[in-house]
DNA sequence: CGATATGTAACTTCGGCGGTTCCAAATCGT
DNA sequence: ACGATTTGGAACCGCCGAAGTTACATATCG
C-alpha cells in the first residue's frame, strides 16, 4: 500500500500538537520537513483530508492548516478512508478470473466477500484509536526524552 | 498489496475442490488458465506454498500438485502469510521520519504499533476462514449454475 | 530415452507513486 | 494598490516493484 497514510498520520498527529500549545496553524512546508518531503506532496494529502473534513485550510500570509474537528472526534480509520479512496487493502490481478473456467469466477467472487470482511477488520482496529490518543501518547514520548517542540 | 495473495488463494481453492472429485494432481499450467496468467508465476507461488507446508509437489510425467494437508485445517491466513511474508500491510515513505524533528520519530514510532494491531486484526479475520470452507462455497456456486469442473 | 512437469535464474515490461517544477488564486500587511 | 506569503493543482520525470516471459536444469514416468 501506498505511504500516504503514514504521512496523513503523521500531519493530523502535528496539527493535534500544535493545537495543544497554541492555536497557530501550520505550513505544508513545515510538516514537509518533518516528514521529510515535498511540500507538494503534503498538499496533495491535505486536499483529500480537507475535503474529508478532517482539517481546514487557509491560504495566503499567514495561512496554513488546523485541525477542523476535536482530535477526540478524529479516529485513525477517519484518515485511512479519506487518504485511502478507492484504493483496496488487496490486489486483485489485472487480467482476472478466467471466464472460460467455471470455477474461477466463484472463487473470485467469494475472495470479494473475504477481503470485504478483513477490510472491516482493519476498519475497526484503527477505528480504535484517536487524534487525540495519538497526539497524547507522542507528546508523553516527547517529554520522556527532554525534548522541546518542533520550531 | 500485490496480487500474489489472490493467486494463491484460488491455487488452493482449485486444489482443494479437484480433492474432492478424485486424488489426481493439478498441473501448473492448468491452474495458470484458470487463473490467466503464466505458469512460471504460479510456479513461484508454489514455491511459497511448498516451503510453507501448504501444497506438495510432484516433478516429471503425471507429476502437479496437491494439498499437503486437510483442507480444514488450512486458513486464509495461512496462505497470506505464506506468500506474504516480508511484505507490510502499510507503506512507510522511504526517507522514513525527520531525525532532526523532535517529533517526526515518536509518530512514526507509535504508527508502528497502531499497524501491528491492524495487522493482527486481518490476520484474525483471515484466520476464520478455511480452505474446506471456501470450496464448499464455491463448489455450491457452481452446482447453484449447473457447470461441470473446470477441464 | 523421450515426454512431461516442476524449479529457478535472468531479463523485460508496465503501472503506480513520490518528487519536482511551475503557475494560478487567495490573503495579509504596509 | 502592491508585494510577500501560502495553498491549490496541473503537468511531467524517475524510480521501484511486480507480473510476464524466456530459457534451461532437474526429476519422474512409461
Amino acid at each position: 500500500m501506498n505511504s500516504r497514510f503514514v504521512m496523513a498520520a503523521h500531519v493530523l498527529g502535528m496539527l493535534a500538537l500544535h493545537e495543544r500549545e497554541d492555536a497557530i496553524t501550520v505550513t505544508s512546508e513545515a510538516m514537509a520537513e518533518s516528514i521529510q518531503t515535498n511540500p507538494v506532496v503534503v498538499r496533495r494529502l491535505l486536499g483529500d483530508l480537507s475535503r474529508a473534513g478532517l482539517v481546514e485550510t487557509k491560504r495566503g500570509a499567514g495561512g496554513g492548516v488546523r485541525l477542523a474537528r476535536a482530535p477526540e472526534s478524529i479516529t485513525l480509520c477517519d484518515i485511512y478512508k479519506a487518504v485511502g479512496e478507492g484504493a483496496e487493502l488487496f490486489g486483485r490481478h489485472p487480467a482476472g478470473p478466467n471466464p472460460m473456467c467455471p470455477v474461477a469466477p466463484m472463487v473470485a467472487e467469494y475472495l470479494e466477500e473475504v477481503f470485504r470482511r478483513a477490510e472491516a477488520a482493519v476498519h475497526q482496529s484503527l477505528g480504535g484509536t484517536t487524534v487525540a490518543q495519538m497526539s497524547h501518547e507522542v507528546d508523553k514520548r516527547i517529554r520522556a526524552l527532554g525534548g522541546k517542540g518542533c520550531r
